[in-house]
DNA sequence: ACACGTCTGGAACGTCGTTCCAAACTTGGC
DNA sequence: GCCAAGTTTGGAACGACGTTCCAGACGTGT
């Protein structure tokens, strides 16, 4: 019996970083953003929390591993349902919609990436996915880097909102009836002070948040094409 | 001696919701989000930390709390230098400069504005304050609720970006030593990757937070104005 | 076979959020 | 003006966490 076989007796694979990461992931999406623990990282890992101190630094390197490892699979599977010769706003759109599906699948990788820095290798990611749209859309060049920001701050920062917000309900309770509770809430405001979220507060109803996420996105091409008319 | 005056010689102070909640403040704005223990707090008020949770539930409602009143604060706190008669636009403008300079005051606001669900009672603040003018922008009734929220969710999510990314650096270090390095991590990037962050890596060198910002809440307004013309 | 660097994992430390409870204080009825 | 009931206080204690430490198991070159 080979050493890696009676090592392999002993756990089921090696330790190493990616297989942590994997089940770091795993753990996050099971049990939550405050399920990753290093004890219960172990136990999944059939190890102790020591040696995962061997492969990794800290928890906060751990969590910017796993939402990098995220990221990089949300870009990457390019979505096969686009035209066989996309605009640069039908790509925007996609990649907007396949971070916002990533954030919605992994409720944790939101509160990552609008809450902790911009990352050394998540961010250029990003900004070279949205970039070279803005580039092609005509943008001028001395604004590349404002309208690419603006734009990925804008994706982040819905997404992690909405996941925020799909996360205080369960999986299980009742989506329509806790819109309609905060509706009901809004509607019962004082007339004098919110006259608005009065209003509003109906429209909330039947809401859907991807729907509205796109609509987002589409306001922000529809003011980069009012401000840079494409030349034709 | 009235027992009042007996009690204020023990401590400064009786215990309130609302001391407590300004303590809170205090401690976060000085020892950053990591730095609100129950038990700091508690030396901070003089006292000790089961008293708190007599007027506290938890760590989570202290958190909404500060952070409800200071974004009550900021929206309440009306920006004196906008014209006479100011158009919704730059109604809008002032909103959204109040919340991102109470979210670069407090940095730890941000953290929870985008990465908690919508609270009770801020999230009316917030729609109402901007509801109204996209109200006045003519935007059709159908679509208050939608373009008011994405324009929320930008205002939110684009703070709460530069917030963290302003607290990784202290309050000692260069800001353009650290620009300048990000901008050498991008500019040596694979080219075949990365041709867009590269080029653009050296705009970042001397941007300004602040106007990027502005820069995208006026490109949303640009979008507004070109899908629903004034009618003038 | 032996020694050395790599890797493992259980024990232990300090700190956190939270709970518990005895004592101090306030209040209302006599 | 006093005493019982209720309110508020704050220190001690509990369990869980991130992290460190280190004795030993493992792999490898001589």
């Amino acid at each position: 019996m080979s050493p890696q076989a009676r090592r392999s007796a002993r756990r089921t694979e090696a330790l190493s970083r990616e297989r942590i990461v994997d089940a770091a992931i795993a753990v996050l999406d099971t049990a939550g953003e405050g399920g990753l623990t290093f004890r219960a990282l172990s136990e999944h890992l059939a190890t102790g929390p020591g040696a995962i101190y061997w492969h990794v630094a800290n928890k906060g390197e751990l969590l910017g591993a796993a939402t990098d490892a995220v990221v990089a699979a949300a870009l990457a599977a390019t979505p096969p349902r686009t035209a066989p010769d996309p605009s640069p706003q039908e790509r925007i759109r996609a990649v907007a919609l396949a971070l916002f599906d990533a954030i919605d699948a992994h409720p944790w990788v939101g509160v990552q990436l609008s809450a902790s820095a911009w990352q050394v290798t998540t961010t250029p990611r990003l900004l070279e996915s949205t970039g070279r749209q803005v580039r092609a859309m005509g943008v001028p060049r001395a604004e590349w880097f404002t309208v690419t920001s603006v734009l990925v701050q804008y994706i982040l920062g819905a997404a992690a909102q909405n996941a925020a917000n799909a996360q205080v309900l369960g999986p299980d309770a009742d989506r329509d009836t806790y819109l309609d509770d905060v509706a009901r809430v809004w509607e019962a405001l004082d007339p004098e002070d919110y006259p608005f979220t009065r209003v509003v507060g109906d429209q909330m109803r039947g809401h859907d948040d991807r729907e509205q996420f796109l609509a987002g996105v589409d306001l922000f091409l529809a003011g980069i094409t009012a401000r840079w008319p494409p030349a034709s």
